[in-house]
DNA sequence: GCAACTATATATAACCA
DNA sequence: TTGGTTATATATAGTTG
């Protein structure tokens, strides 16, 4: 600001809004870069301006994906009683962190499958109730991707069909119990602290929480 | 900067450090409330600190979680030759496109899934190499949830193990490509035109991209 | 380690070409 | 609209309890 103390609230102006959001976008993402360059942490920004439904990302989509992957675990982290050590998890490398998770995931994803198939198998119904539709929204892009692989796997193979199979299912209850223990194997108890939200509003922000959010 | 104009590296000192890091990550927090209100956009902030393995989040896990389900689906889009109209992705109420997006990952879901059990049944081997596992470390929440969610619809059922089963997969040949037109359904075409990276780096900086970012 | 306090460096609202 | 310029509001490095 300057020139004039700007009043906080919403721009009703298109032009002005535009300007400023232009020039705070630039200002924000210096802030953040110098931030990243000066304490050393890692760091990326998504922005969805008006009447831009793309984001904007920065430093890069692959550099953004990665921060995010990491975020988007948290959630669970938290519900799991915080156990998670983030000594080990920030300072290992990343590439072994990645791989334990893609372990865990395979492992997790195997089960998941098992005890869809099972159902599947014995029901003969898809049960989409079993999943939480509300947490999937980001598998989307995921499933895309499967898409396009097995589509291209299929033009390469033939699938012979049987009209029976002999193969049995198990339910999955305890593989649910060891799933739960390996899950949390790497990692050392953490003792609390909370962590969210940050301590807002500033001075004289009074933030509207009414809608989403982006950056 | 005050005081002396900082050269923009790493700081070595720790002390230093998180002191900057703690006045900037404020300074920054400010600004992002600062062009949300005055710009009307969405936005949220992830700070993963030195030592705090969980990031910090704002202004709710809730509401970031939100903004990042759309980003997560981002790099589809672009794959799919820009083929969004972002105008109604972002004027739709957000209700509205999470509910589209909902019903299209319950389809997609269906279709792989449908892949996977008819594989499954076929040749009794579940076959990860269906899936890319880099685009997956965010499945592991999503997994992880729908384990507990297993786990509790188990305890509450019985499934009967049978012996056999008549039932009949199809594979997905034409399934995929309906999906793929399905999902295009409802977008306008839009033209190219470029938007990452953001023009960088500023002035005197010289990022670093070697890591991984956070915010 | 932390808050408060400056002195300065930066960001940016208003202006203008 | 887009891009400078300038006056002012803010952010913050260094310093002090």
């Amino acid at each position: 600001m300057a020139r004039k103390k700007v009043k906080l609230a919403y721009i009703i102006n298109h032009s002005n809004r535009k300007a400023t959001y232009k020039k705070r976008k630039y200002g924000l993402l210096k802030k953040i870069s110098e931030l990243s360059i000066l304490c050393g942490i890692d760091a990326c920004a998504i922005i969805y301006g008006e009447n831009n439904p793309r984001a904007e990302v920065w430093p890069s989509t692959i550099g953004a994906r990665s921060v995010l992957s990491k975020f988007m675990r948290l959630p669970e982290l938290e519900r799991r009683k915080k156990m998670v050590d983030l000594e080990g998890f920030l300072t290992q490398s990343i590439a072994k962190v990645q791989d334990s998770l893609k372990k865990q995931m395979e492992e997790n994803q195997r089960k998941q499958m098992s005890y869809f198939i099972s159902h599947f198998i014995h029901t003969g119904e898809y049960n989409p109730g079993n999943v939480n539709l509300n947490d999937l929204n980001d598998l989307t892009t995921i499933i895309d991707n499967n898409l396009k692989e097995i589509e291209g796997k299929l033009s390469s193979m033939e699938v012979v069909a049987e009209e029976e199979t002999g193969n049995r299912v198990e339910p999955m209850h305890n593989h649910v119990g060891v799933q739960e223990r390996e899950t949390n194997m790497n990692y050392a108890m953490k003792s609390d602290d909370e962590h969210l939200p940050l301590d807002l509003p500033f001075d004289d922000v009074n933030i509207d929480t009414n809608g989403l959010w982006s950056i």
